[in-house]
DNA sequence: GAGGCGAAAATCGTATACAATCTGGGAATA
DNA sequence: TATTCCCAGATTGTATACGATTTTCGCCTC
């Protein structure tokens, strides 16, 4: 469910979800090139499909298209990092209260899953996983709000949380994730909406405050190796 | 500032425009088929070209791209006009509050310009004119409080309140938009951030309850006629 | 060895050709 | 007359060709 806005294009949004799961599991990294007919090869489609892709994913700021150059993973700024961040306090706390007013018993077993899968991902040292799978948790949180407009904004927040993670967070803790996910999901089963909406924003401050927000180094790695190809 | 995501691709920027402000000035009503070959002659570009703008557009939720079928100017539903405004009212007390504390003089003075220019275009009959100036209104506010990510939400969303006023309003009184307007003006000028605040959502709420959220008819006119082509 | 130059290679931008699919209307049938 | 079926025309989906731009890299000069 790694939820890209709507694109018509079947075999685009098939490329787009590829790669964007890719940048979810920091397979890929964030400046690395893209380059169209290397795409292209990997998911065994045409440029026109692939240009399609990389503009579904730019507009979702996961990609950006420097003309006449290609297309690279988005490096979020400092700044960047701290609005998305923010963004996300203002639209979660709003998903966390009325998620928590209507979560049904079905709702909560589906989180408490997802939680468990994210632990088992993390034990199994599959971090990439385990990531994308605790930003899923979020984006299922949105979802049970019923709120489908700010749902949208949420999952493109997470999805750029993906890349500020990669490149500033440093710290390896992990584990805090998903003890503040199982607060969260006490609140949410307990329809506490206020108590939801402060582990909510807590959590996010949290999360912000445990990013090293100083000019990142970084080195690409290849396309090829982010899905396992010779 | 007919603002829409960022294509790198310049000349499907300036189509995705210039369908976008035909959509906020009223000249494209929702349900209008966009054909492809159509506007790529309007434009004198060819459909890769036209493709590209009509998938940005479909991103910004302006339009929705049936597989096979077509482009069609999007027809939101009631329930997505009462989550629209949610959301506006979430983000935009936010920008409201914000751009008070923010606003400097020439903030101040570029605001004013943009009322009175509402102001002239509703006088002067330019009602489509007068519809997108107030929208930009509140973009500006958005600008003003210096939050890009969140800017760029208030945009997508003052765009598809565009559309759902084309479809809902049905009662013809545009002018309580710059009362309103002027009153948020003075509460900014002040740097009075909490009435800023309260203006902005009973301003939005006010917008909201103007509606008529009933099932809209709508027959929708010609793609050329909105462009003044024979 | 550092730096500048230029041609070749790689890559992107756009148009266009052709295939796949949908649409509308007329003929055949009940 | 109403309904179904089928085909021609229109429209979208995708691949590919070609021009434009950027990047690379050998070569020359200093």
């Amino acid at each position: 469910m790694t939820g890209i806005g709507i694109t018509s294009n079947q075999r685009g949004r098939n490329v787009a979800e590829g790669l964007a799961t890719a940048i979810h599991e920091h397979r890929l990294s964030p400046g690395m090139k893209l380059n169209e007919d290397e795409v292209g090869e990997i998911f065994g489609v045409s440029r026109t499909i692939v240009r399609s892709a990389l503009q579904t994913l730019s507009h979702a700021q996961l990609v950006v298209i420097e003309p006449n150059r290609g297309a690279f993973v988005a490096r979020p700024s400092i700044r960047e990092a701290r609005e998305v961040f923010e963004a996300r306090a203002l639209l979660e706390t709003r998903t966390a209260h009325s998620a928590a007013t209507r979560a049904t018993t079905e709702d909560i077993a589906l989180l408490k899953r997802h939680i468990d899968e994210e632990h088992w991902a993390f034990d199994a040292g599959e971090t990439g996983r385990a990531l994308r799978l605790s930003g899923d948790f979020h984006i299922e949180i949105a979802r049970i709000a019923n709120q489908a407009t700010i749902a949208a904004f949420v999952r493109q927040l997470v999805a750029r949380s993906s890349l500020i993670i990669a490149l500033y967070w440093r710290r390896r803790q992990a584990t805090c994730e998903s003890h503040a996910h199982h607060a969260l999901l006490k609140a949410l089963e307990a329809h506490e909406a206020d108590r939801a909406k402060e582990l909510m924003t807590s959590h996010l401050v949290d999360l912000l405050s445990l990013l090293d927000l100083t000019e990142p180094t970084d080195a690409p790695a290849s396309l090829k190796e982010a899905f396992r190809l010779p």
